[in-house]
Formats: C-alpha cells, sequence, structure tokens
DNA sequence: TGATCGCGCAACAATTTGGTTGCATGTCAG
DNA sequence: CTGACATGCAACCAAATTGTTGCGCGATCA
C-alpha cells in the first residue's frame, strides 16, 4: 500500500492542528476543557495567569481548526473540544508508524539502500 | 483513575512536541523521512521550493524535540525519523479521547453539571 | 433602573518564526 | 592538489504569534 503521499491540503490542515496543539496554554484548555467539561471563558481563565483575553484568542485558534468550538449561552458562551477532530491528528501520528513498519520491512529485504 | 492533571513539564514538553509537527514543510520532511528512509538535507530538499538552510532549521527544529536526529555520515548528515517519539505524541492525544470518553459517563448519571 | 458580569473588538508592543543570503569549513573525486 | 559538493554558522528581514490594555455592548440580578 501506497500511504506515503497525502494530498497537499490534507498535509496543510494537520500541520495547522498540531499547530494549535503546540503551545502549552491551549494544551492545558484543551485538557481541562476534555477533563471538566464545557466551560466558560471566564472560568477557563481561572488557575491561568493570563488575561481574559488571552483565553479567548487560544480558544479561537483552536476554533479555527475545529478542535474546539463555543455554543452561545446566554450572556457566557460555554466552549468544548470536539474529540472528532482529534482522531483526524490521530491517524497522522499512525501514519508515520505506519511508514516506519514499511520501511523496517523493506530493509528486511534490501538491507540498505544508496543514496543515489 | 484520574488522568485529566499531568506534570506542567510534561505538558510544555508535548506542546513542543505539537508545535514541532504544527508546520506543513516539517509535516512533509516527517512524512518522506518516515516513507523513504534516511536522507541527506539536500535529498530532502530537492522538490521543495525552499533554501538547503531552510530545510535545515525545520530539521533542527525537529531535532530539538527529538523527532528527528542525524548521523554524520561522510561529507553529507543522514536525518532520520524517530518513530519511538512519535508514539508520545499519540499517546496525550489518547489523553483527550480518554477524558472525554470519562466525561461522556459522567454525563449519563448527572445529565448536566451547572456552571457553578 | 442601575450596577455588574461575561464577552468581543481594536490597538499596540515584544518575541518568535520562517525565510533569505553570504561565507567558512570539511570531504570526496579526478 | 584542485575543484565541486554538503554542510554549518551568522546576520538580517518580514510576518506571525502571544500577550497586554482600554472600551463598548448585551445579559443578569438586586
Amino acid at each position: 500500500m501506497n500511504t506515503a503521499r497525502l494530498a497537499r491540503t490534507d498535509l496543510a490542515h494537520s500541520a495547522a492542528m498540531f499547530a494549535a496543539l503546540g503551545d502549552s496554554t491551549r494544551l492545558e484548555l484543551v485538557m481541562r476543557l476534555s477533563a471538566d467539561g464545557s466551560q466558560s471563558i471566564t472560568r477557563l481563565t481561572r488557575g491561568l495567569t493570563l488575561s481574559r483575553q488571552a483565553v479567548s484568542k487560544h480558544l479561537s485558534v483552536l476554533a479555527r481548526v475545529g478542535l474546539a468550538r463555543s455554543i452561545a449561552c446566554g450572556r457566557e458562551s460555554r466552549w468544548s473540544v470536539d474529540a472528532a477532530r482529534f482522531e483526524i491528528a490521530r491517524r497522522y501520528l499512525d501514519l508515520v508508524s505506519a511508514n516506519w513498519d514499511d520501511r523496517l520491512k523493506a530493509l528486511e529485504s534490501h538491507l540498505s539502500e544508496p543514496e543515489q
């Protein structure tokens, strides 16, 4: 099977998802949303040494790639994570492992390929 | 089980790994290294519309978080990915899914928690 | 009806990121 | 030896990121 090449858009999209996860604060937000359920921005801000607006921006970043979303609820907006989106990122990592396994098998036969 | 809270260092470290993957070029490099095996920088540069130094910098970013490494080999350096490191990132994503599953179970009993 | 709460928007500053070019150094081939 | 090749290092630049503060607006509560 040839899983090596993916459409350029898929690659860019996955990169954007990883980039969104690539920040301590955002990863913390994701973990808290995932562990404690949907919450408002001000509640998420408690426990962090950041302004509410900073947290709001981070949530926007997550929302832009579909990892989180909010629903208006009175004067507050409740944020939650989309677990399904994490599967997409996970599959990408699986792909790397899969390729690596394929290469291992290739090494078993060829032993080593010249750089050409 | 309480998988919700992780050490701050783990979180920061994982964030760094995701950040390293959060760039189209680097993700492409990872895929090619994973699919085609260890390669030199100049070979990796072929097919990309970037300078060799740009590629070199990207590889350094991947190396900084342990996702890739190089071994000197004559006048060139052969780069490869570390499949084991990808497992770490993958487990983090699993953790989010796991938390989400836990929350689903919680919802089954409580139905809904007030914002307090 | 006010006071307060939660939020969004805009402007701004500092730092990081992603890229370039130029140059120096070590290695291989003839 | 000499030239071509692969790489590393440093300076530099533009743009994006990450944070702040201030302000305005609708929702809520006493």
